[in-house]
DNA sequence: TTTCTATTTGGCTATTTTGCCAAGAAGGCA
DNA sequence: TGCCTTCTTGGCAAAATAGCCAAATAGAAA
């Protein structure tokens, strides 16, 4: 693989790789219905608050999110929304799973 | 985060995690062109052809490629093209990172 | 000022991932 | 049969990740 090439995939895993956490996930798909602080997403994903900030700050780095301050909470919000398209494709792939699961099932009997 | 919510979440980050790495997304980039078996992506990537072979199994379980036999050798096809079309939203969330360096860098001056 | 609230950071351990080498498995061919 | 090619698996050490608690920071309010 060229240096550039590796750079550009490099570049492209890290996405990915920020995205790739359920509890990121999870709050990517909160974010989508609109802003919320620290504090909101630390009840909907029910983690330690402080697990909840180092999850954000991995999506913020990634530039999924934008953070901005208010009083003396931060609100956080999807930058990217079309980040949620990304689940579309990761759902028939999904399903496509299920499917071969339900092949093997059946090739037993 | 409810158990079923969990589980939707664990399994989306699970394709997203095959993804997460520059040879594995390469790899699938490759694939995107047609067939490919081990020695070929093994020539193309640059590593160890176990380490090759494990990303491989890595996707395939994931559900993302495809094996087939044929003689001794094992060719990989991408199961999943919907998976290229991830790329679009990496690539605009990645412009848009270089865009936020730039004005960091304009802010500078 | 002190105090309280919201968030981030440091430190730590447990777990996972990565990539190499060596060894094993499976199929072709002499 | 033996040998070669192709690929996978086991084993290991290095590196990265995850999540908790405790401490630090920043702002609001008293």
């Amino acid at each position: 693989m060229q240096p550039k090439t590796l750079d550009q995939f490099t570049a492209r895993a890290g996405i990915l790789k920020a995205l790739a956490h359920p509890s990121r996930l999870f709050m990517v798909d909160q974010l989508n219905a609109g802003p919320k602080c620290v504090a909101d997403l630390q009840e909907l994903v029910g983690a330690d608050i402080s697990t909840v900030s180092k999850h954000l700050s991995v999506l913020h780095n990634a530039g999924i999110v934008t953070r901005e301050k208010c009083g003396n909470q931060v609100f956080y919000s999807l930058r990217m929304a079309c980040v949620m398209g990304f689940f579309n494709c990761v759902e028939s792939v999904l399903s496509g799973q299920a499917q071969r699961t339900a092949d093997l099932v059946e090739d037993l009997h």
